[in-house]
DNA sequence: CAAATTACTTGCAATTCGATAGTAACTATA
DNA sequence: TATAGTTACTATCGAATTGCAAGTAATTTG
């Protein structure tokens, strides 16, 4: 997946989630969530069309897989990869560095530990 | 500054600095960079504009501070304030699951604590 | 069978991005 | 002193992305 505009792993890290939806979305993984309808019900209210936008390309990263759909519930269900899942202390930094930093932001989501 | 999508902090701060550019600024101010110039000369090459509106948001949000121009060099320079440097946790944690988890990626910038 | 739900796609206007060109202020060189 | 160069931007404009709303196909529930 080569086209990074440079070798620095910081720079090529924002070249696949620099942007204010796809660690949101990769919160709620880590909060439980795997149905495209509950991504939707996110304070945050993503778009439908941004949303299936980064589920596609987070899976072209490897960071989440599409399960088929449920034949008992009809809903389709995405999960973490290992790698996505190793995003968790990018996550955790961050959270706590909104929590010291801005005012108003409070812990509300548990990300427990992967 | 309260105009965030919701009360998480994971939100909030990309609210801040969610998008491509932003950090890799901050990622060259602990590379010891401070000069206009020296940001554009990354293997990046932001360009002009968005330095100069990045530049602009950072100082807003307290991150940054402007320098007046040096008399003897005509340049201006940038700092990072005390929040700007709370960030080195997020940038290095960034750094280190570029370098796992992305191909062709190497530790180049130092980035030494703050 | 009709209505609802789910997971999208499509269309479109508005915003943002990125490349380039231009500019104002100053500095260094001839 | 005139000229060229540097610095830090701003302006412009086409392209890409965003966000909202509406539409759709495949189930699924009443």
């Amino acid at each position: 997946m080569g086209n990074h505009r440079s070798c620095c792993p910081i720079s090529s890290s924002l070249d696949i989630f620099g942007d204010k939806w796809t660690l949101v979305i990769i919160r709620d993984f880590f909060a439980g969530k795997s149905l495209y309808s509950e991504f939707l019900d996110s304070p945050e209210k993503i778009s439908t069309n941004i949303l299936a936008s980064r589920l596609k390309t987070l899976e072209k990263h490897g960071l989440i897989i599409e399960g088929k759909k449920s034949i008992k519930t009809g809903k389709k269900s995405y999960k973490l990869t290992k790698r996505g899942k190793s995003l968790y202390e990018v996550l955790d930094v961050m959270a706590n560095w909104g929590l010291k930093n801005i005012k108003g932001t409070e812990k509300r989501i548990s990300v427990p530990a992967p």
